[in-house]
RNA sequence: GCGGAUGUGGUGAAAUUGGUAGACACGCUAGACUUAGGAUCUAGUGCCGAGAGGUGUGUGGGUUCGAGUCCCUUCAUCCGCACCA
């Protein structure tokens, strides 16, 4: 009697069906890929994930569901897909939780990524599990170093615009010496150390001394660069991690320093990173980031002789045209010359400026813009043209790193330089008439249109005349020349941490030198513990035994986190392959990835050096193609919910969210799975830690401890991930999946909430009905009428349609219109249900197996099956529900013939009884027909 | 400050090229069935209005027979950033 529905086959038993096609799919190796298929290749990429010790939430799985949607679509429709998964398992997290336990971040790695795989295989991906890789392990590590190898090898000929073996250039030097040309190769960094030399003097260099000149061609370097550097921890801390010049974690103080480390020359490569955006399928917001992140301006550099000192000060200006506009100079606090040009009586305060400057992080520098700080060297420079003094000045909004870390201050014409040279009372020289009204006594005068006037040979130019012109002038002065600059930095590689990739290099004095290639991978080696060296080295610093022939120090520093991410979709390619990083042969055979899936929040980073190194292995023949990433799309980020209690400050008592206006409290993150609709468990808490043990608390009059909640990123430190199983386990991994989908549009953000599931989940069980008549399994074998055609193509087209443009979210919207309709007319036909079987199995894998199993088919061959093709014969109409409009607002319907003319449809809509009562007696001025569309009455 | 986005019911959202605004769901209301239901089914549900009807896609304008969609203006919110000279 309770039977009913527990043990009939009507019911939709979720559980057991994907636990048999997992089991299923992973014993006959139903996701395996090979290279011998006739099939043209597709290959679909998702980002691979940081195993964190938090699992897998339920922000991961939107982008890889929305891939294996993809990938099983393209299956289906003829292709030969390749749609890999792997682990980024070197990081930050794992190595922080070493410091605090002791324990491996192999073993703690190793443990999350079984969680991980255990998690990701619950949700029925198509991931071939043959080809996981991580970038931990020696296997892969080992192409890691080779291509740091290469990159230590190569260096950019500016000539042929590709990089080339440095030994190219070593016979350049030996025949040639440095040329010009060779020296304009370089960006940014070091040009300014390097002098051309002849061929003979080249020669007559010392081993170490043209090692040094080679160092500054390298593609992968050793050169200085300023970091945030923090003496308490020993280590170097990202811009996040300072806060007023303290670090975040700890609170010690941060100083801006320059150190010598590795360095990748991406700059050599911002022209082409540029120019390849062009032809990418990606969204236009992360070309534009890409963009902007490159930064690529013309203009001119200039050289100030100094007055009373020998040289000169080089600055980059766009705006060479206001060139006679220049009241002072501002340096970098971090410029060179600083010191040299700080005369006795400013000594005092530019030291104490200076190194003020030196404990503000460059994005505190950055975003303080109401703030005007600076002081003067007591030094001046000439005027190249009119050989006037001009003083120079220190200011930290002019940054070290940028151009030549020196700016040509024109107030006039600069809001920076305005509000600088107002506040500190210096001369504003009005350069150019503005093209519209403008008062100077408010501010600088930007735009680039008006006359230039004040200006010697420049006088009565337009602003880009004069550009122009004054480019050729410096030119032929000697005082400089026509630049482009980009703000793209060269890349810092090396990290003073434990868990990444060693990099391949040991020292004889302070010469680095490359291991032999046959000799990688340099293993990473075991330490005591990893932390900095009671004498600053990094973790790397306490291995024993681990010398270079047992002789040589190894660089102690690892590679950064970005390094073996910059390649990995190449080595899913060819996972196993000890010769090579992937052979040519599966190269060429796969190419560069089709699609990527990933999270928007890698516009620059990730993906600007995975194009890169891309480039870089194109120029030195290891890869046929010169982008890594034909198409892409940006997942957005699924946020969580967290959960607040209020802490009276100083107590152990809690307020209610509702009660806390009177108290003094400080918000603390309390885990989700103490909270349900706001309301705490309060025992659940008191034991959740034993600090909060003898927690008191004070209620809502309706006597519920109700906590506060902020929608924040998923964060294990925020208490508020939501993972996947616990969804699994009550609906499924069909309906987890649809449920995904269904959230919204793939690329847009949005705060988790599981309210809606059970209406998908529903979907999944009413599709699972039109299965069963009767309590058992039973379809109609006979020819399907007209109307449930027309049901199942108008469904085939909208799904094709809507997986063309990743539209997945409408996807899911149709499938449900599609099975209320069949639902509706009754009639279960085999022919129909069938197709939509196939039609559905891309979204939920699972429940469309068992039903194909259940039709008789061969168990797994729905995955390569044809997907169903729209016939459009069956959607032809021979009426048309005609909307009529009256000034364009919808009154009523009328239903027509299609094959009317437009006279007819409009004596048709004259005669209807409705129209008269809308168009009150009057005549209609127009009558617009749409035929097929609509009819629009203007009275 | 710069750059990128986003604003549509109580909620998530849909509307592919300008052509019926709110599909599909959640939620809610009423009802049926049931010992019960996180089950199933039926009807309703943008707002105002008894109704006729009016009104409605952040604001204000414009183009158009017709605008969520195109143009201008303005407000708000979110995200990123390296004040880019």
């Amino acid at each position: 009697m309770y039977l009913c529905a527990i043990n009939s086959p009507m019911e939709y038993r979720f559980q057991e069906i994907e636990k048999k096609w997992q089991h299923f799919w992973k014993i006959n190796q139903t996701y395996r890929v090979e290279e011998t298929s006739t099939k043209p290749p597709y290959y679909v990429l998702d980002m691979f994930p940081y195993p964190s010790g938090a699992g897998l939430h339920v922000g991961h799985p939107l982008g890889y569901i929305a891939s294996d949607i993809f990938a099983r679509y393209k299956k289906h429709t003829g292709f030969n897909v390749l749609h890999p998964m792997g682990y980024d398992s070197f990081g930050l997290p794992a190595e922080q939780y070493a410091i605090q336990t002791g324990q491996h971040p192999a073993k703690t790695t190793q443990e999350n990524i079984e969680r991980y795989r255990e998690q990701l295989d619950k949700l029925g991906f198509n991931y071939d599990w043959s080809r996981e890789i991580r970038t931990s392990s020696p296997a892969y590590y080992k192409w890691t170093q080779w291509i740091f190898i290469q990159l230590f090898n190569s260096w950019y000929n500016p000539t042929t615009n590709k990089a080339a073996s440095i030994d190219e250039l070593i016979k350049e030097f030996e025949q040639q010496g440095l040329s010009a040309v060779s020296l304009s190769a370089l960006h940014g960094g070091l040009e300014t150390e390097i002098t051309p030399f002849s061929a003979t003097e080249w020669v007559a260099f010392t081993a170490q001394k043209q090692q040094e000149i080679l160092m500054n061609f390298r593609l992968a370097y050793l050169g200085e660069s300023y970091v945030n550097w923090c003496p308490a921890l020993g280590t170097v801390l990202a811009n996040d991690e300072v806060v007023n010049g303290l670090s975040e974690r700890g609170g010690h103080p941060v100083e801006r320093k320059l150190l010598k480390q590795w360095s990748m020359r991406i700059t050599a490569y911002a022209q082409r990173l540029l120019d390849g955006l062009d032809h990418l399928d990606w969204f236009d917001s992360i070309k534009e980031t890409q963009r902007n992140w490159i930064g690529r301006s013309e203009g001119a550099s200039v050289h100030f002789p100094l007055l009373n000192h020998e040289g000169s000060i080089e600055v980059f200006t766009t705006r060479p045209d206001t060139l006679f506009g220049v009241s002072f100079l501002t340096l970098a606090p971090e410029h060179e010359l600083v010191t040299q040009l700080t005369t006795d009586e400013q000594s005092e305060a530019v030291a104490t400026y200076v190194s003020t400057s030196k404990n503000r992080s460059e994005r505190e520098r950055m975003a303080d813009v109401n703030t005007i700080s600076g002081v003067f060297t007591g030094s001046y420079a000439t005027h190249p043209f009119t050989k006037e003094p001009i003083p120079i000045w220190i200011g930290d909004y002019v940054l070290v790193g940028y151009g030549t870390g020196a700016v040509m201050a024109v107030p006039s014409h600069d809001e920076r330089d305005y509000k600088f040279a107002t506040y500190f009372s210096l001369a504003i020289k009005q350069v150019i008439r503005p093209s519209a009204a403008h008062d100077f006594n408010l501010g600088a005068w930007t735009e680039k249109t008006g006359t230039i006037i004040n200006s010697d040979f420049l006088d009565g130019l337009s602003v880009l005349e004069g550009v122009q012109r004054m480019i050729s002038a410096i030119s032929e002065h000697g005082h400089g020349s026509k630049r482009i600059n980009y703000r793209l930095r060269d890349a810092v590689f090396g990290r003073q941490r434990y868990w990444g990739e060693p990099i391949p290099v040991y020292f004889k004095g302070d010469t680095p030198y490359l291991i032999p290639a046959d000799q990688l991978p340099l293993d990473l080696p075991e330490v005591d513990k990893y932390l900095p060296t009671e004498d600053g080295d990094p973790p790397l610093g306490r291995a024993t035994h681990w010398k270079f022939n047992e002789v040589y120090e190894y660089e102690k520093s690892t590679m950064p986190g970005w390094a073996g991410s910059s390649w990995y979709f190449l080595r899913y390619l060819d996972p196993t392959n000890d010769q090579c990083l992937a052979s040519p042969e599966k190269i060429s055979y796969w190419g560069n990835v089709d699609l990527y899936m990933g999270g928007a929040e890698h516009a620059t980073g990730h993906l600007l050096y995975a194009r890169f190194w891309c480039k870089f292995l194109h120029d030195i023949g290891v890869v046929p193609f010169d982008e890594p990433f034909k198409k892409m799309i940006n997942q957005g980020m699924i946020l969580g919910r967290s959960s607040f209690v209020y802490r009276v400050v100083g107590q152990q008592t809690f307020v209610s969210a509702g009660m806390k206006d009177g108290y003094e409290t400080t918000a603390i993150h309390v885990d989700i799975s103490l909270v349900n609709n706001d309301e705490l468990d309060l025992e659940g808490f008191k034991a959740w830690r034993s600090e909060y043990k003898d927690a008191t608390f004070l209620l809502e009059p309706s006597g519920v401890y109700l906590c506060g909640y902020e929608v924040e990123k998923m964060s294990k430190s925020k208490y508020n991930v939501q993972t996947p199983d616990e969804l699994v386990d009550r609906f499924g991994a069909d309906t987890l999946r649809m449920y995904e989908m269904f959230l919204g549009p793939v690329e847009q953000s949005k705060p988790w909430d599981t309210k809606g599931i059970t209406g998908v989940h529903g979907f999944l069980k009413k599709y699972w009905r039109l299965f069963h008549l009767n309590g058992s399994f039973e379809v109609n074998e006979t020819t399907p009428t007209k109307e449930h055609f027309k049901i199942l193509h108008k469904t085939i087209r909208k799904i094709r349609e809507d997986l063309d443009r990743f539209s997945f979210n409408t996807g899911v919207s149709n499938f449900m219109i599609c099975v209320n309709e069949l639902t509706e007319v009754k009639g279960n036909y085999r022919e129909i249900l069938e197709q939509l079987t196939i039609l559905l199995s891309p979204y939920a894998p699972h429940i469309t197996e068992e039903i194909w199993e259940k039709l008789g088919h061969e168990p797994g061959s729905l995955y390569e099956v044809t997907y169903p093709e729209f016939n459009p014969d069956y959607l032809i109409e021979s009426e048309y529900e005609y909307p009529v409009s009256f000034n364009g607002k919808m009154r009523f319907k009328v239903t027509l013939p299609m094959a009317l003319t437009i006279e007819e449809i409009q004596a048709a809509i004259l005669s209807q009884p409705e129209t008269v009562k809308w168009i009150e007696g009057k005549v209609p001025k127009k009558f617009i027909v749409v035929p097929g569309k609509i009819v629009n009455v203007v009275i």
